[in-house]
DNA sequence: TATCAGATGATCT
DNA sequence: GATCATCTGATAC
């Protein structure tokens, strides 16, 4: 599983008005095709979706909720359509930058959940299906894997929620993480 | 400090 | 027309 590796990555995006570059603490997978209910994927191949059928490494943005742009980093490869989503995060670089895009959030708060992560890099929604090993995006991992909590996703409703599957990785006491959030719950 | 419900629009059935 | 991988402000404690 790739997103356990990713904690503690350094992403950066060039955007028109400046750079910026977080510190990933909080993610979730995603995995497609009939295996995991909660993926967008899950149903087979959409025109929104496409993204993540292609190459690993390459950015999946889509607008959710009519206001929020949510980034997710395309994990395997052979068309099996998994994800990981970038949920929260914390800002080193731009600093400045975050803060305007932002105003009037805490410097803890600026990328504290995905779609506030979004607006903090700066990333537009077209800019799905670039690849994050290029510019105007880095993408830093770290050599030696940190020790990652895990637990149930957040905000995942029906069957792909709970403990059936448990791929929300999180960087214990990272003041990026995000409480979990007792999500409205349908039915238990 | 913790929890709840409404907003809001693209996407899919 | 229903759904949704969310955020924010308001309310309760």
């Amino acid at each position: 599983m790739l997103a356990p590796l990713l904690l503690g990555a350094v992403l950066g995006y060039d955007a028109p008005d400046g750079r910026v570059s977080i510190r990933l603490s909080e993610l979730e997978a995603y995995r497609g095709l009939g295996e995991d209910p909660g993926s967008h994927a899950f149903r087979g191949r959409t025109p929104r979706n496409a993204v993540m059928f292609g190459e690993p490494g390459h950015l999946y943005a889509y607008f959710s909720y009519g206001m929020h742009v949510c980034l997710n980093i395309v994990a395997r490869p052979e068309g099996s359509s998994s994800g990981v989503l970038m949920r929260g995060a914390t800002v080193v670089d731009g600093l400045d930058l975050a803060r305007r895009r932002r105003p009037g959030v805490n410097d803890r708060d600026l990328a504290r959940g995905p779609g506030r992560l979004a607006k903090a890099l700066g990333v537009p929604l077209d800019a799905g299906g670039s690849d994050l090993l290029a510019r105007p995006f880095t993408l830093q991992v770290l050599q030696a894997p940190l020790h990652a909590a895990s637990g149930p996703r957040t905000g995942v409703g029906g069957a792909g929620g709970g403990l059936q599957y448990p791929w929300r990785f999180w960087l214990p006491g990272d003041e990026g993480v995000s409480p979990y959030r007792r999500h409205k719950l349908a039915a238990e």
